[in-house]
DNA sequence: ATTAGCACTCGACTTCAATGAGTGCTAACA
DNA sequence: TGTTAGCACTCATTGAAGTCGAGTGCTAAT
């Protein structure tokens, strides 16, 4: 166990270290406020700690630097959190400030800011569309050949997708689809779609259209939603600045990742709620070898909805982000449940 | 004027220079198979070219390096047309594999390829929804303050609104302005709506529906399309494995440029058709100053509908993007022809 | 248990010389 | 008169040698 001193020390380090950049050494600490012991006193604790695998040197004689346990320990037991000051809060809440309509607009917004704010990257995963109950459904003939099939949700949320019409197929066939579609399926969430159809509307269509098996499955196909929620980012060059990465090489795996939105999911798709901090090879990702990624989630009512995020080096300013997300990801609940639950 | 030497010299000295990224020198350039006289001789020819502004050099004894005006020339009046080779003209035809339906996922799949043949960064421009005609317009209702308004157009393009609903209106007042929007609008361009709802739905909703001047303004918001067409970006970290941009703060400034869609419109949305290359200053665009950039336009029949275009160095293969876009543009043009002048 | 003192390490920076690819110029040549 | 060989010169690049200073670990004294 770690002594109260050594926990002042490691703290002190890791602090600094967020600060500067640069490898923190004994004497540099001394002469702290916070410390009143003397540098070789700290060269002692620092040797322990090292050994203890808290922190680490970058070479022989420099001074030292945390470690990914250092920063883990000092993510759950050290950071002291930081109240946010009111020019952040009220840059926070001009996100609101416009009306609510447009879902994407906000989520949006809410990457711009965080971004700015932290000078890191952000990462916000948009309301899953599939959690949304079926409002209505259009099937609109563009021609002889293809059909637009419109899906609005009870958010407001439309999804369209073309396809070809079965050429045994007639208008009055598509009307009377389209009714017992809204009529089997209004009200029914968007992911139990598919099963449905099969269970319950299929028979339908077999007592009322010919044809109907070719029309269920052009249906069934039209209705594969898209596996993942959208994603948007803010800062995406922010990384550019972090004295970390003068590496080209490191840029470029790290940007790479960014534009491949395919592997981002699986980054920020953590299951629990609330904050969730992961630190440099947590991520299991090599890219973020030298990044940490903290996440929060954001809900209506009790059903968690989606994520905001920021992606910084590992030297982050984790107690700064931390409140911001929390802060934003309850103001974000608070004002889509408001929204939506009337 | 340039003798024919001065020329060949010239030409061979892009070409090499394309190729290495490495200032060419004298003898270097005497020991090729094109050129048969001595080094002193080129010496003196490439004084007179430097005197010409054609080319520079990097510093007082290092070899010359094409100038913009070098490569404006080169590509003007030197570039050998180089004919694709089977693999690359499969490849790009492999874009039209597929059913055709999802003119995004075409577009989109026409920026991964480019940029994967180029190693450089692609940048398309979707087609501009404005030109395509209304088929219809839906209004539904979500609860008693909002509703979603959808526009279909002819080419199954799907557009979608929420707005407030005025709390004098009701269910028939919405059906009935939903009559006639789709009585007098259909048909129309996306562009001219706003126009036509003044001028012509005004007065029909005055004689049919109570507060009509609430219900039209609300639309007409409603109706403001997207100014800008669809941007889609391929390898857009490309560029950070060109040479040139070995300094971060050019590749900063680059892909800052690249992740704000709204600078990237007015470099590529020249009026002339066909190819059109911009190298470096001529880009207007500090961030551009090592870069050009190539476009080419797609129609359908003789209405220009996007633009396709690669981003690359000053000191990119010229002949072979150039190639590369119009055979694509060709590609996509016939095909788009094809698909909706029927 | 703490601290002063000291030898030692190592990255960062500077200086210096050597190297070599390039130039411009001049004089000889065809 | 145009071409070329030859030569002096320039300058970026490389690597070796030396200095500096911030840091360490260890020991001995407090």
């Amino acid at each position: 166990m770690l002594t109260d001193r050594q926990l002042l020390i490691l703290q002190v380090i890791v602090d600094d270290f967020i600060r500067s950049a640069q490898p923190v050494g004994s004497r540099s600490l001394s002469k702290k406020d916070e410390i009143s012991f003397s540098s070789a006193t700290i060269r002692n604790e620092m040797a322990d700690l090292e050994e203890l695998g808290y922190i680490e040197k970058t070479h022989t004689s420099s001074g030292r630097v945390p470690s990914e346990k250092g920063y883990r320990y000092y993510v759950d037991h050290l950071v002291s959190p930081q109240a946010l000051n009111k020019q952040d809060i009220s840059i926070i809440q001009s996100i609101f400030a416009e009306k609510i309509f447009e879902f994407e607009k906000i989520i949006q917004k809410s990457a711009k800011i965080l971004s700015d704010l932290t000078n890191y990257t952000s990462i916000v995963l948009g309301p899953a569309a599939s959690f949304n109950k079926l409002k209505r459904i259009q099937i609109i003939p563009l021609n002889k050949e293809s059909a637009v099939a419109i899906f609005v949700t009870d958010s407001g949320h439309v999804e369209n997708r073309t396809f070809y019409l079965p050429p045994t197929v007639d208008a009055s066939d598509l009307e009377k689809t389209v009714n017992i579609l809204n009529e089997r399926l209004t009200g029914v969430a968007l992911e139990d779609l598919n099963d449905k159809i099969y269970k319950e509307v299929a028979m339908l269509l077999r007592q009322h259209i010919r044809n109907y098996d070719l029309m269920l499955h052009t249906i069934a196909d039209s209705l594969k939603m898209p596996a993942n929620e959208k994603l948007f980012f803010g800062g995406k060059t922010n990384m550019l600045s972090q004295p970390e990465f003068h590496d080209i090489s490191k840029i470029r795996s790290l940007l790479q990742m960014i534009d491949h939105e395919e592997w981002i999911y699986p980054l920020i798709k953590n299951d629990s709620a609330g904050i969730n901090v992961k630190i440099g090879r947590e991520n299991n990702n090599s890219a973020m070898e030298n990044c940490s990624l903290i996440t929060a989630t954001y809900s209506v009512g009790a059903e968690k909805l989606g994520t905001i995020a920021i992606l910084g080096p590992t030297r982050m300013e984790y107690s700064r982000v931390i409140s911001l997300l929390q802060f934003l990801s309850k103001d974000l609940t608070s004002v889509l449940t408001n929204l939506y639950q009337k």
